[in-house]
DNA sequence: ATTTATGTTTACAG
DNA sequence: CCTGTAAACATAAA
């Protein structure tokens, strides 16, 4: 289940095959998981692969382009003459036979090279947009949290107008755009601050301190490669490893890495979260 | 066998 | 408005 730094990833490895690729077709093997006409798409190159929050932005030569959301399930798969580029959400799909049963849009391009999008859940998507729809699609969403439009100013602003807590309001798409559970949790940690305290009750420093950790965290989990935490048959180059790095993040029962007491285990929002009761008061 | 949880996001009820 | 819950669906773990 890809965070950011895992659809960075992906998107940054797809943008090294699929550059100047010509669509020949694609087939939607499930309907609900295409939006728009599929048919349409057929004869344009890629222009470019870009990724903004968690979504994958393929740009077109006819000026529209392909949004990938990979939601919980979902991976990307490049197949060209025997090699194997993507990653997403860790299952045999990795390593299965594609098309396989999880498989919902086959991508073919004019080289016999071929994108499969296999989403167990069914939650993620692909659609196609033309300009306008591209930006009322990204209209709402906040700065990506690693942009430079993140600072403490903007940060301590937006606090002040909620009343939820922090964990909450850092992983809301409509405030930064990209944080998910396993690098809330952990940038939390890494700034000691309690995930139940609310926002506004934060100083300017722990602000400060919050937006560089989650900045770091961030960027440590794209070096990584993404985190691969759920049952994942290691594929070389397919996983990420920043489940080997990570600070609380489903490590309950475990010591905490700063001050050896134990990482324990709540439920905010209906997710939960993972922190040290002693370090993160 | 049955229940519960899952790295996401949105819609809807209260 | 805000806030909490369910829901889209499939699988593995408890």
């Amino acid at each position: 289940m890809p965070e950011l730094p895992e659809v960075e990833t992906i998107a940054r490895r797809l943008k090294k095959v699929l550059l100047k690729k010509t669509i020949a077709s694609i087939a939607v093997l499930r309907s609900k998981s295409f939006i728009g006409d599929a048919k349409s798409v057929s004869g344009v190159q890629v222009d470019s692969v870009q990724r903004r929050a968690k979504i994958i932005i393929i740009s077109l030569s006819d000026g529209r382009s392909l949004l990938v959301h990979l939601k919980m399930t979902g991976q990307l798969m490049y197949i060209h003459e025997g090699q194997r580029i993507g990653g997403g959400h860790p299952t045999a799909d990795f390593v299965a036979t594609l098309p396989s049963k999880h498989t919902r849009i086959i991508i073919a391009f004019t080289d016999e090279s071929t994108l499969f999008f296999n989403d167990m859940r069914v939650f993620g998507w692909i659609k196609v947009l033309d300009t306008e729809g591209l930006v009322r699609e990204f209209a709402d969403l906040g700065p990506d949290i690693i942009s430079k439009d993140v600072t403490v100013e903007y940060l301590v602003a937006k606090l002040q107008s909620r009343s939820q807590s922090i964990k909450q309001v850092i992983m809301d798409n409509q405030v930064l755009a990209g944080v998910g559970n396993i690098y809330a949790s952990d940038a939390l940690h890494l700034a000691k601050i309690n995930p139940s305290r609310e926002g506004k009750s934060l100083s300017h420093e722990e602000v400060l301190d919050l937006v560089a950790s989650l900045k770091r965290v961030i960027n440590l989990g794209i070096e990584m490669g993404g985190a691969s935490i759920q049952n994942y048959r290691n594929v070389d180059g397919l996983v990420g490893h920043y489940q080997d790095v990570r600070r609380v993040y489903a490590r309950e029962g475990e010591p905490c890495g700063e001050c050896g007491s134990i990482i324990v285990r709540m439920k905010q929002g209906g997710r939960s979260t993972f922190y040290c009761s002693v370090c993160q008061l």
